[in-house]
DNA sequence: AATTACGTGTGACAAATATCACATTTGGAG
DNA sequence: CTCCAAATGTGATATTTGTCACACGTAATT
C-alpha cells in the first residue's frame, strides 16, 4: 500500500517540490484497481488527475472491431497524461486504460487543477513533462506503423514489453498478435525467425528476450 | 500582415482574455515566413512558443529513408503543441513542420512561460486545449494507419485536405503518396475508384472533393 | 490413462499493396 | 505549333500479410 505522504510522493514523483507534495498528501486519495481494471475508457469523463504509484497500467486504442492496439505503460511515477489534458474540460477521450496487475493511483480532483497550476512551479513542470513523454511515445508508434514491416514492428513491441515486465514474457501469441494487429500465425511464424536470430527464446507462454 | 494588438489576438485566440492578450503583445514578436520554410526539425531546440495566426503550416513525421508521412494542419488560431511542450527543457522534437503558404507566427520566448502559466490562467487553458487537440488528432492517425485500408485512408486524407484547403486539393498523386505513405500507382487506381463512387473528380494537378 | 482445452506449427491459398515497365495524356515553354 | 516534362494510366508481377484448415504438443482434469 502506498501511503500519501509528501516524502513519499516526491520519492515517487521527483519533480514534485515540497509544497506541491504536501498539497497532494492533503486534497488527493488513492484508489486500487484489480488487475483488469478499466481505469479510462472511450467516452469517459474524468474527476480525477490520475498518478499511479503502484502496479501498471496498459493503454490501447480501440478499433471499430473491438481490436486492442498496445500503445505505452504507465508505471509507478507516471501520470496519465490523458486524465489531465481532458479534465480541462472533462472532454470524452477515445483509449482505454487497464490495470495489468493490482495498480494503486493518486486521484487528484479535477477542481485543484486551476490552483496547482498556478501555485505550484513544480506541478507545472510534471505536467509539461508527462505531456511530452507521452506525444513522444505516440509518435514512436506511428513511426513503427507508418513506416515498418511486422518483422521490426514485432521486434519493437517485444523490446518495449521487456523494457517495462522484465526479460521473461508471459504471453501467447495471441495476445501479441492482439497487441500490434497482426495473427497469431504470423506472430508465430516472425517470432521463429528472432528465434533464429537468437533474438528470443520461444517457449509455450513465455518468450525470453535476448535483445 | 497581423497587428500583435490585444484584440486582433483575441479575435484570433478566442480562450485569451484581455491581461493575457495585453501582456503578449508586448513581450512576443511576429515573424513571417515563406512557402517551403521549415519552422521546425528533428533535433531543433525551441526558444519560442508559436501560434499562427496567418497561412498554413504542415506537420509530418520522417522515416529513416526521408519518407514524409502527413500528420496534421496548423491553421491561424492554433498554436505548435510541440514548441510549448518541448519548451520546458528545450528538448529535440522528431516531427518537421514546414509552412505550405506564407505564414505569419506569433513568437512567445520561451522564459516567459512559467510566468505566464502562473499568472494568466487563460494561457493554461489555452495550452491545455492545444495538447488535447493534438493529442486527439495523433490519436486519429493512429486509428487510420492501423486498422484501415489504404481506400478508407485515402479517403480520410482527402477528407482532411478538404475541411483544411477546401474543396479544390491541387494535388499530384505522387503527393498523395508520399503523404500516406504509399504509391503514387495505387493512388491512382483508388482514386479512380473513388471517382467511381462519386466521392471525388480527378483532373491533372487537382482533385475535386465531393463527400 | 483417457479426456479436454489451449497453445502452437504448418502448408496452401487469398487479399492487399508495392514495384516495374512502359504507354498515354496534358499543359506549358520555346 | 511543336516539343518536352510532368502527370497519369495500366498490365504484369512480387512481396507482405492475412486467412483457413487441420495437425500436433502440452498441461491440467477426471
Amino acid at each position: 500500500m502506498f501511503s500519501l505522504e509528501p516524502a513519499a510522493l516526491i520519492k515517487q514523483f521527483p519533480l514534485f517540490d515540497q509544497e506541491l507534495a504536501s498539497f497532494i498528501s492533503e486534497e488527493a486519495e488513492t484508489k486500487t484497481f484489480n488487475q483488469g481494471d478499466v481505469l479510462m475508457r472511450p467516452g469517459q469523463f474524468f474527476k480525477y488527475a490520475m498518478l499511479v504509484v503502484r502496479g501498471r497500467v496498459k493503454l490501447f486504442r480501440e478499433g471499430d472491431e473491438g481490436e486492442e492496439f498496445f500503445m505505452y505503460y504507465l508505471e509507478p511515477g507516471n501520470a496519465c497524461a490523458l486524465s489531465m489534458l481532458c479534465m480541462a474540460r472533462s472532454q470524452s477521450s477515445s483509449i482505454m486504460a487497464v490495470a495489468v496487475e493490482e495498480t494503486e493511483v493518486v486521484m487528484i480532483p479535477i477542481q485543484h487543477m486551476d490552483n496547482l497550476m498556478k501555485n505550484y512551479p513544480s506541478w507545472y513542470h510534471f505536467v509539461i513533462e508527462t505531456y511530452r513523454t507521452r506525444f513522444e511515445e505516440v509518435l514512436n508508434v506511428i513511426d513503427q506503423i507508418a513506416f515498418k514491416n511486422m518483422d521490426q514492428r514485432l521486434e519493437w513491441y517485444l523490446k518495449k514489453q521487456a523494457d517495462v515486465l522484465g526479460p521473461n514474457l508471459n504471453l501467447t501469441h495471441q495476445q501479441i498478435a492482439s497487441d500490434i494487429n497482426s495473427s497469431r500465425e504470423v506472430v508465430s511464424r516472425l517470432l521463429k525467425k528472432l528465434e533464429n536470430n537468437g533474438t528470443v527464446e520461444v517457449e509455450r507462454n513465455n518468450i525470453k528476450w535476448k535483445g
